[in-house]
RNA sequence: GGCGCCGUAGCCAAGUGGUAAGGCAGAGGUCUGCAAAACCUUUAUUCGGCGGUUCAAAUCCGCCCGGCGCCUCCA
């Protein structure tokens, strides 16, 4: 078997600006790191954005045949709100708020955010380093910087000097000289560079951080940047692949890697040989006040009886390098079509058998081990043509959007045999994550929040409702209907009978 | 002040030189007591505005309008 298929896999590299062809470090593996969430709250629906991009970008190396290490660092460790003395700790912040250890905050929040991972089908990664688990790493990252004349000392702590490294701000196409004529240039307070960064930060003397250890320049805690250096060489090695990341951090935090990394290294080369960031996930006014703040979770969706798949099927039908609109109407749009998406493919299963239906769903049940080229052996051309479609899609900087209507579209093919069409859909499945085969449109249904009604309720409702049509009182059977209707619950009369289910709030 | 991004139908969105993917919603139909669900059919002479380049532009260039991100932690 090759160790790769399809076509040249272009990506829009942030150094370059430009798609590049992925040519691997190593023949046939794939190796990325994507910088992760720090702990020291729920990630909100933006958050969560990145990590179904870095998702999607591993399942699509996966699919065309690379071995693949992914790398997700999870920042545990406070990190100042500002560059200033006066800056907040968000962990500590959060620990005196909520009258927790940080190492409470941290693990609970950890494992809010794995707990979100899962729902959206997002594969774990295949390490996810703590920070605090790497700190004498960093630290020892730092000696080899300091010894390389790449640092200098201030009072507060340990800096890089960024004017040591050729072409600092490359990646975020840092205009330094006009930051330095702008306005909302911050305070240097000694620093040799504007763009000069900390690699250790000292705990003030007359107090003690909640979070501190030991180092050669005082106690106190790693500089934020430094993790991402430290464990992505650590655990990929230099060079490696790829590195993703959320398009904010293209600016200051991966300048400031690049340059840590490049003084680390000393060999001129950052040992990244992609850059990708992600856009934003953008709040429209649409009724997002509802929820004011902006702040809206995974949870949230969920309470409104939408399914975590719906947000990520949402999130597949936008490019990830372009802003995507968040909206209430767009998110139920993006439910609906999921679901008639899944009546279709379980028509399919139907057609093709249950033996069948079974088997593609077993087969593709783990991405990391699914045999992309054994599931697409038998298949007649007229549904070759689909998987060149997705291949396509894909390999042109993961257009989702495109493999998302090549879905569409084989599902609507009448000419396809079931088993084709099913066998398609399987391998539309490993790359997408949406549970084509292993969830039903049923499934999909979540009773909202603040629905009131209990299903024992619902069912006396449509049993008085079904005898009141058979004695043709059919205003007594619409009231009924009504009510179900307000309370969150849709009928549905078949030929078998009644059946309900919740409709999105 | 600097750097960068976006603006395509009611909504989300693909398309970056060759004459507008896909989904949702809407409309019509089948079904139904009527509906809903499901299924079938259908829906942008037009791509924020104004100029320009070109045989040809949503796609390239200029200006303008609107929205956003980063420059301080942030996906």
């Amino acid at each position: 078997m090759p160790a790769t298929r399809g076509k040249p896999l272009q990506l829009f590299d942030s150094m370059t600006r430009m798609l590049r062809e992925f040519v691997p470090v190593r023949a046939g593996k794939a190796g990325i790191y994507s910088c992760g969430p720090t702990v020291y709250n729920y990630a909100h629906l933006g958050n969560l954005r990145a990590y179904l991009f870095t998702d999607t970008l591993r399942r699509v190396l996966l699919f065309k045949g690379y071995a693949v290490t992914q790398v997700m660092n999870i920042t545990d460790v406070g990190h100042l709100t500002s560059d200033a003395d006066a800056g907040e700790d968000k962990m500590e912040k959060a620990a005196a708020q909520q009258h927790r250890s940080v190492w409470d905050i941290a693990r609970h929040y950890t494992d809010a955010f794995l707990a979100d991972m899962a729902a959206l089908n997002i594969l774990p990664p295949d390490h996810q380093p703590k920070a605090t688990d790497h700190i004498q790493g960093m630290i020892d990252f730092n000696r080899k910087l300091e010894a390389a004349g790449h640092t200098y000392l201030l009072p507060d702590g340990l800096y890089f000097d960024t004017s040591t490294v050729p072409d600092y701000g490359r990646l975020g196409r840092l205009d330094i000289e006009g930051q330095k004529a702008g306005a909302r240039v911050a305070d240097t307070h000694g620093k040799r560079n504007p763009t000069d960064f900390c690699l250790w930060r000292k705990s003030p003397a007359d107090s003690r951080r909640l979070m501190e250890w030991d180092s050669p320049w005082g106690t106190g805690a790693p500089g934020w940047h430094l993790e991402c250096s430290e464990m992505s060489l650590r655990f990929l090695g230099a060079p490696f692949d790829i590195h993703t990341g959320g398009i904010d951090h293209r600016q200051v935090h991966h300048c400031n890697e690049v340059a840590q990394n490049m003084g680390f290294l000393g060999n001129g080369d950052a040992g990244v040989r992609y850059w990708l960031h992600n856009e934003f996930l953008v709040l429209g006014d649409d009724k997002m006040s509802k929820s004011k703040g902006g702040f809206l979770r995974l949870q949230t969706v969920l309470d409104q009886g939408i399914h975590p798949l719906v947000y990520r099927y949402f999130c597949l039908q936008a490019s990830y390098r372009k802003p995507l609109e968040f909206g209430w109407e767009g998110l139920k749009g993006a439910g609906a079509g999921l679901k008639r998406i899944h009546l279709r493919v379980a028509e399919l299963a139907a057609r093709a058998g249950a033996d069948t239906a079974t088997r593609l769903r077993d087969a593709v049940a783990n991405p990391l081990t699914a045999d992309v080229a054994a599931l697409s052996t038998p298949l007649a051309d007229g549904a070759r043509r689909y998987l060149a479609d997705l291949d396509a899609a894909l390999s042109d900087d993961l257009n989702t959007p495109r493999a998302l209507a090549a879905l569409n579209t084989l599902l609507a093919d009448d000419a396809l045999a079931a088993t084709d069409a099913l066998r398609l859909a399987a391998l539309f499945e490993l790359v997408l994550g949406i549970r084509l085969l292993a969830m039903t449109a049923d499934d999909l249904n979540l009773r909202a929040k603040d629905a009131a009604l209990t299903d024992d309720r619902i069912s006396a409702l449509i049993e008085e409702r079904n005898l009141a049509r058979k004695n043709r009182d059919f205003a007594r059977a619409d009231a009924i209907r009504d009510e179900l209707d307000a309370g969150g619950v849709l009928i549905k009369d078949g030929p078998q009978g009644t059946t309900w289910e919740w409709k999105p709030a």
